[in-house]
DNA sequence: ATGCTGACTATGT
DNA sequence: TACATAGCCAGCA
């Protein structure tokens, strides 16, 4: 049995977790990457980076966030448990911006990282 | 209610 | 540098 996808109904609970995920998520600006525990963090929810992980693995095709800007502390896009198509694109997608990528795939945060001053 | 999973992270070796 | 482990906890079956 193939794992299952997670996937929040259509319309995502508006006052669960999921969403306080997705505000922070909106707030990256291009150019710049946040990790996952970050955003957890930034969305009042701290020790939760699966969690903003798991949210973002839901998101339905076409959803117009920039989901492609969060990636693991390592630097580096994470891999999907359902195939490489979704990390290609979010690194097609960061180099479009303007993110480079080192030899070995990872993104230095000392540069791209998104430095948030307070809200915003 | 219980058990398992995961687009994670910090720590130890 | 890389790999292994433990901790984390919201959803889902």
């Amino acid at each position: 049995m193939p794992p299952r996808v997670r996937r929040p109904a259509a319309a995502p609970d508006p006052s669960g977790s999921w969403s306080r995920i997705y505000a922070v998520v909106r707030r990256i600006p291009a150019g710049r990457v946040a990790t996952y525990g970050q955003v957890a963090a930034l969305a009042g929810l701290p020790r939760h980076a699966r969690l903003a992980g798991y949210a973002l693995a839901g998101l339905p095709d076409g959803t117009p966030l920039p989901w492609h800007r969060v990636i693991n502390a390592a630097g580096q896009v994470s891999a999907r448990r359902e195939g490489p198509g979704g990390a290609v694109l979010q690194r097609l997608r960061l180099e479009q911006e303007g993110v480079r990528f080192d030899a070995r795939g990872r993104v230095d945060l000392e540069t791209f990282g998104w430095r948030p001053r307070r809200r915003s």
